[in-house]
DNA sequence: TGCTAAATAGGAATCATTCCTAAACAGGAA
DNA sequence: TTCCTGTTTAGGAATGATTCCTATTTAGCA
């Protein structure tokens, strides 16, 4: 029996969940992104195909989907959360100019030894590294620093 | 000419910030804490010795904070910000069963070379290691998961 | 000592997210 | 296939962290 890793309506019911449109749709919208989208850009591009869709249908099917490990949160800032379905150990370049993050797949990152100076009860799940910096365009339109109280600045480690 | 590290109102003018006691006082609430607090815990923490003081001056401070460079903003969540005025380079332990936050000062952790894989002209400016998982207490209070869409859970990278 | 720009406090506004509820629906049982 | 039941959906309202607005106060310089 051959089992596409597409076929959504499959993996939903691998995990006991039921398959209806909607969380097809979102689902599908964010395994076929790498943008990290927020639920209100899943909304966005979900709505056109399900006019009746609520955005509150949008949190509650991240939700589940997060609980069943089907995907992930990844946070850039406190603002708001942004949403992954690469499951696979990966971490993230965050541009504090434009705040894209680019998935990072580099095998080297992931054999970190866990830290030392830890409670010996501590019991370590996983680990993300977060690269900060600016990408090209980013770097270019960043000579005059406006530097408000509001704004957000590297600070290095 | 001796000039403590534990003399604000001359690191606040080295920064060109005024000094005000209000200023002072969340400064050191902060400088003093290794809990990474939010806004509100610091509230909390200076309000008593300023009965006047607003929530307000709290986040307007933060943010002067950062933006001089004093402080940086931790984030383990969307929920809420979280502080740290610890700028020497460091990395992260979060508990995902109480949110607490340790600080893990490991020099190897210091030393990651730029990943693989990234554009060209993508500049990083700094880097943070979050490692996830469960202190003591959390691991043992945690033996019936209760996965309502709304928990937070772990998800390995 | 006076001036001026920055800082403070308080209230209101914003906005992501969650809560509540009734109607619709998926999927198993009969 | 049809029925039943618990889940999912949509919409509106509520929550809560953070920001905005503004008048008053204050730090630090001339």
């Amino acid at each position: 029996m051959n089992r596409s890793p597409d076929d959504i309506p499959l993996k939903f019911r691998d995990c006991g969940l039921k398959s209806t449109p909607q969380r097809t749709a979102i689902y599908q919208a964010l395994v076929h992104s790498t943008a990290h989208p927020t639920a209100e850009d899943l909304f966005a591009q979900v709505s056109p195909a399900y006019p009746m869709l609520s955005l509150n249908t949008v949190y509650y099917t991240l939700g589940v989907l997060r609980t069943a490990g089907l995907i992930q949160e990844v946070n850039i800032g406190h603002d708001r959360a942004r949403f992954d379905a690469n499951l696979s150990p990966h971490h993230h370049v965050i541009c504090l100019g434009c705040q894209t993050i680019l998935d990072v797949m580099d095998q080297k990152l992931n054999r970190l030894t866990s830290p030392s100076g830890l409670p010996k009860d501590f019991e370590i799940t996983n680990y993300q590294v977060a690269f900060r910096g600016y990408c090209g365009p980013c770097r270019q339109s960043r000579s005059p620093i406006t530097t408000s109280p509001s704004g957000k600045r590297p600070v290095t480690p």
